[in-house]
DNA sequence: CATGAATGAGCGTTCATTCAT
DNA sequence: GATGAATGAACGCTCATTCAT
């Protein structure tokens, strides 16, 4: 309980109680009686209940942006494809561990404020160019067959981004993330038919 | 300007604003300035300015219903893949037609509230089934490879929403829908790889 | 009761608790209990709690403003010290008619905040100014004689605002308002010396 | 800098900041940051900050009290008239030396609170009754010419207090206070009026 | 003596909803 | 039906004061 100090006391406790209820009908009363501390010792820590919410979000970007890596070409390093299943599995590690940051990330950031919006919109631009640039250079190498790379990578993007949301919020333990992160990687490979295309 | 009544025009205003600033940010006193209509007269309509959020929400709903159709089989239907993309390129036109219902839809609907978040996870979930038997019915025949139809269809509903939402918010009218419903199609049969896996 | 509306009726009952209490002390709680309203009625007529006392503030100086008249000469004018006499009349009739007034203007607006201080610099400026004008005035014309202007316009004008102040505060209604205006006058003009100086 | 030890220092500083900002702009933390000291350290040696500036406040006033001497007549004393300009002089002097007195005095004290106005009318009212003895005193003896003590008493502190503030506030260093306490003095005696009334 | 993290009563303000006209 | 003045519960936040160290 005295894991990282009052501060990050109160971001645990805050996390639970905005994933619960979202940001807007949770009241800084609510996170005070969770964190069992008194009203002024929150705006101690913090300049306000949105502020709270703002460190959590970024918080949960920055370990985000951690697990995510650009693939590394050349020996002495894994196969393409086996960094690219790993930076799959360690986002659905971290966020199966806590499924709290799920319900923050897909469901109370998303519409938030301007702010708020435009944090998510930094961090998601910033994997999709990453995306979008490995297939281009996947197109000139000639292992990924000509497309529109915008619209593909959005398409890469939407597809994890949509099993991470559905196994961290429901398969929670019960999942081989090895196996899922998998099946994301050969479906984004081959798609769904049978066989050669 | 008449179409369909002061219900309906209360509906076409709140949308604007709602799309605009959002649930919360958004007052009633935004939406009868834009409405042009005395305070009480809402409530002549609503119960309250949830359940006009709650009237677009359903609406759209009901019109994304319409627009996705399960694919029918057997003579006197097209082929499968182009009902598939005609669906696809309906849900595009839909939201082309008007980003309003994209930012209520992806951004603002997403944490609204519990009841909110129900209404979405039941059109999802039938959206999700639909596909998963499609997948499985698929497989059965010999056209689809073997995979775990959960982890796939949600792949490919993810895909789906992803470009939907970047679409409809950023090409609007400058992009070519036949051709994005292609892509999407495309790379959900085949993936990214060139010529034989 | 319905007097003026409102507004009015809220501003009646706000200068009484404001002069009761004073600024800080006296709480929003306390004024709409004191004028019978809900607490949202007062911003519906008063941006906040600082406006409602603005509002009383400006309107007393806007009065004072009005009671107070430059010296007119030439035929048809009665003559100048009658003129002056009047002024300083008007002045203690105004605040004697309601000694709130006085509080609010001597007590609680003085050390108000930065805008409140400068309304009243505002007001007094301009009187010392009209002062310090006809000193000169009737310097130039051989009346007055020599002296510092800027120190004895100060002069007049504290003293002038000091009897004011006690003959409003405490002997409301038992004092004979034309009687301490002449004593004001004949102090201003001979001083206390007997005869001649 | 160690004159009077922490409380004096303390006062020091507070008196800085509550000129600056007035009393209720004015925060604990305001204090504690201009002294340098802790938050408990203040409670230390006040029991609140509405002490501290009840001590400041009494510390004033002493001196003022110190500064104004009542008449002393008979021979071995300096004329009258040089003892009421001595009195007003060191007013100013006093004042004068610290400008942060002035405003605490006429802009914060006045409206402070129920003690505070207290406090100022004690001091006022003995100043008044000085005055106004005097005035008696003066008339019993054919020096001072027949008139209301009481209103012309207040004349005489209004027009005293107000140039006071104005000197004290403004002219800082720039005056000539012989001057001024001269000035208010023969307005005092003889008015405005030129020559013979 | 000195500290400063913790406290919590109290505040000004907002805004969805109601209802007399 | 339509209006909009009135309502009051609920909120986020401040800051003088305390007390364990």
């Amino acid at each position: 309980m005295k894991r990282g100090g009052r501060r990050a006391d109160i971001l645990r406790h805050a996390r639970c109680v905005f994933a619960r209820r979202g940001y807007h009908d949770t009241s800084v009363a609510d996170i005070i009686d969770e964190a069992g501390i008194a009203r002024g010792t929150l705006y101690l820590y913090f300049d306000g209940k949105r502020q709270v919410f703002g460190a959590l979000l970024d918080g949960l970007l920055e370990q985000l942006d951690d697990a995510v890596r650009a693939v590394r070409l050349g020996p002495g390093h894994p196969a393409p494809l086996d960094q690219v299943r790993a930076s799959v599995r360690r986002v659905l590690e971290l966020l199966v561990r806590d499924p709290d940051n799920v319900k923050l990330l897909f469901h109370h950031a998303t519409g938030l404020d301007k702010p708020g919006q435009a944090a998510l919109r930094r961090f998601y631009d910033r994997l999709l160019r990453m995306i979008g640039m490995s297939l281009e250079h996947g197109m000139q190498m000639g292992i990924v067959r000509k497309c529109d790379p915008r619209v593909v990578g959005a398409c890469i993007f939407g597809m994890v981004k949509e099993v991470v949301e559905r196994v961290a919020l429901r398969g929670a333990g019960r999942v081989d993330l090895e196996a899922v992160a998998g099946e994301i990687v050969a479906f984004g490979l081959k798609g769904i038919l049978q066989g050669r295309a």
